[in-house]
DNA sequence: ATAATAACTTACTAATAGGTAAGTTTTCCT
DNA sequence: AGGAAAACTTACCTATTAGTAAGTTATTAT
């Protein structure tokens, strides 16, 4: 409630964030939201006009989100292999909660959504491959890393290990992320 | 077969394919498949009785499909890395299309569907699966290919690559597609 | 030729989707 | 204390969804 409650938009947000990574964009509805806040429909409507609204705030949280982590691991007294591992991290949480990463999601309901989405979510996967490219590329050149492939193709195969790698644990269980985690790691160290 | 068309449900089972692979199994309707083959809603009701059997049959056609390629991998006398190729193809042939494979789209509305299917879902990645697999471990046998993961996790390494590398085409491009597909064969190759 | 049946169409549901306009309550600011 | 503005609720609306029952037309088998 804010005027009721202060952060039903941060809420919003928090859930819709869940429901897409779970059921997908065209799969969950407005309704989904509001009963599990216990608001009425117009109120998600008053916070975000349209479902299209919603998923565009919700694509800039994760560019937000992305830059604060890509500022952190420059910051981090942390060697290539602890950067990438803070990454990757981050599948391994979603697939603990049978979840997918937002760009798969987005990625398969692409060709549903108006243009202003899909341009926000090219700059979020322009983000997120450049911070996995530098990573990689600082950490070859620290001697910390080892990979033959140059530094944009080896992100592009660890990021397609990562999302498709959740997508399938959902199906096939979690040993097979296992499985995939435990490899990025080693085809870029040894 | 039918009354006034022979292969309506043969129709059905190929736009019913298209769509899937184009927006989703959540974001198309019956509609869209009645609308284009100039048939009634009923009529799509009539060979699939609900969007779950029409769901059901199309995974069992890739699974019937997949079996086909399997046998004839086996007979054709092709290297390793020759079957590979002809694997891989069906996925750069998706990426023409803007669409993704059947197993990204349907791992990202898994949530959503009823056990039925995700049971036949489970099948079709087994399937999939064993055959890169036994592709792989033939070829490294033979001394056509050269890996150090065990069949299996390149297997899945090779998979998520394709799988996630047909999704991201459709927001970055084909280029980064392309980029993949060449490092997957060079990753086994040599 | 006819009866059975396969392949439809017509004409509906009930439920849910996303969305809006207008009114109400709460909080903030002065 | 008294607005103004923010944060809602109430009460709708229209379009679309998956789905069904009953009737019609075409094909096939006898």
């Amino acid at each position: 409630m804010s005027a009721r409650n202060t952060d039903t938009k941060e809420e919003i947000l928090r859930i819709g964030k869940q429901l897409i990574q779970f059921y997908g964009y065209n799969a969950f509805s407005y309704a989904d939201i509001s009963r599990e806040l216990n608001i009425k429909n117009a109120a998600v409507h008053y916070h975000f006009r349209g479902k299209e609204d919603l998923l565009m705030a919700l694509v800039q949280n994760y560019i937000d989100n992305y830059q604060l982590l890509a500022q952190q691991l420059k910051a981090a007294p942390l060697k290539a292999v602890g950067k990438l591992d803070k990454f990757i991290e981050r599948y391994t949480l979603l697939c603990e909660t049978d979840s997918i990463c937002i760009i798969g999601s987005i990625a398969s309901d692409y060709n549903t959504l108006p243009d202003s989405v899909k341009e926000k979510v090219t700059e979020l996967i322009n983000l997120v491959m450049s911070l996995v490219e530098q990573t990689l590329a600082e950490g070859k050149r620290k001697g910390e890393l080892v990979f033959t492939e140059t530094p944009k193709t080896q992100a592009l195969l660890i990021m397609t290990n990562l999302a498709a790698g959740v997508q399938l644990a959902r199906i096939s269980g979690k040993k097979d992320y296992e499985a995939i985690r435990k490899a990025i790691i080693r085809q870029v160290k040894s």
